[in-house]
DNA sequence: GAGATGGTGTAACTTATGTTACAGCTGTTG
DNA sequence: CAACAGCTGTAACATAAGTTACACCATCTC
């Protein structure tokens, strides 16, 4: 197992041991990691690609609530691991992802061992804390259009790269609007000349 | 110091600790306990009382993402003590409250020593999570009206009193709307036969 | 008691967003 | 090629929420 991608986060003797009790998985983009529900006995590291989470309602309604990437983990799965709850989220692959599951039971016992594992446990909390905070004050102080201008951004940023291969209706589900809003705020976008639209591209000009 | 309301959530040892390095704090309703920016050197324990968290925007808008109340301490405030960065949201007492600080510096090695420090901490931040969970639910899959609902039975419950002394501004400042919408909506309300409204007070018919 | 301050009720209007409906286009499948 | 499914554009309309404006009270202060 390769872990170089990540082996500045941790002392060397745990580096050993997420060695010897992790096992690596691939995901495929689109994949579903983890469901609504789900019991989750791993925690899983991401070494390599791109996940989103999402959160959806009694009626099916989506909203996508942030991204997840290299050296991170989802912490809404940690408080599954501390306290064998089920997962309140979904996590789905938006690239083909490289990832180190490691069995809950450890996640306690490393906790009063390992300094660095401290660390990155709440660094991610602290992580995922803020990006939940984020969503929330978008939902509360932005329009839609500013919100779709963020997610175009952020979506650019985080699977580097300037034209997005999706549809208007995919943008429509995980900023939990419809179809036809979304449709007409890029057109508009498009005529202030802030992104070129294609068939299921979208052509963001930075 | 007297620590019988939290005696159950830790070791013998650990409450000894507890007792030696912690101070008591008793602030009065609508003392803000924490403000944006501030660095947080203390992690407070609430014995009493209850507390709001709200989050601000440029604009000076405001939001309500949730209560902390007995037993339970802001986690938002635990990344600050491990991470020593700057606090992203208000705390505001809403009624006389009693609080043991603890050090920060106390955080990291009682997380290596005391297991039920770790579940404190860990439950902690699963509480805090699922709350900003739920504001970015109601935020995104519910109407006004049903937010407004949620948050007067929320007051209920948490002030344990059927009649809210609160004025329709601040129900409009913590819902991030303005007070004649609210005004409209509580008269609905009323007229529906689920509360009284009066002046300065809401009864609610449960 | 006059005036000031803050809380509530309500009407009229604006705006952002959602909904329905339909047309045209592209690529796929039989 | 015909039929079909999925994507995009646009118009017309519906609704939730925000805004402005004003009247009426209650309470407090001078």
């Amino acid at each position: 197992m390769n872990l170089d991608s990540i082996k500045h986060f941790f002392e060397a003797n745990l580096l050993n041991k997420i060695n010897k009790v992790g096992t690596t998985r691939k995901v495929e983009a689109g994949d579903i990691l983890i469901d609504f529900g789900e019991q989750i006995k791993f925690i899983p590291l991401i070494l390599e690609g791109a996940i989103k989470v999402v959160r959806e309602d009694d009626n099916g309604d989506e909203l996508l609530l942030y991204h997840v990437d290299f050296g991170n983990t989802c912490a809404m799965t940690l408080n599954c691991c501390m306290e064998s709850t089920q997962s309140e989220i979904r996590a789905i692959c938006e690239a083909d992802t490289k990832l180190i599951m490691i069995p809950a039971e450890y996640m306690d016992p490393w906790l009063a061992q390992y300094k660095t594992w401290r660390v990155f446990i709440f660094e991610n909390y602290h992580n995922r804390m803020a990006e939940l905070l984020k969503a929330v004050d978008s939902l509360t102080f932005l329009n839609l259009d500013e919100r779709l201008e963020r997610y175009l951004l952020g979506k650019v940023t985080y699977l580097k790269k300037n034209t997005l291969n999706i549809t208007h209706l995919e943008v429509a589900t995980d900023l939990n609007s419809s179809r036809v809003v979304i449709s007409r705020l890029l057109k508009k976008m498009e005529r202030n000349g802030k992104l070129t639209l294609g068939r299921n591209t979208i052509q963001i000009h930075s």
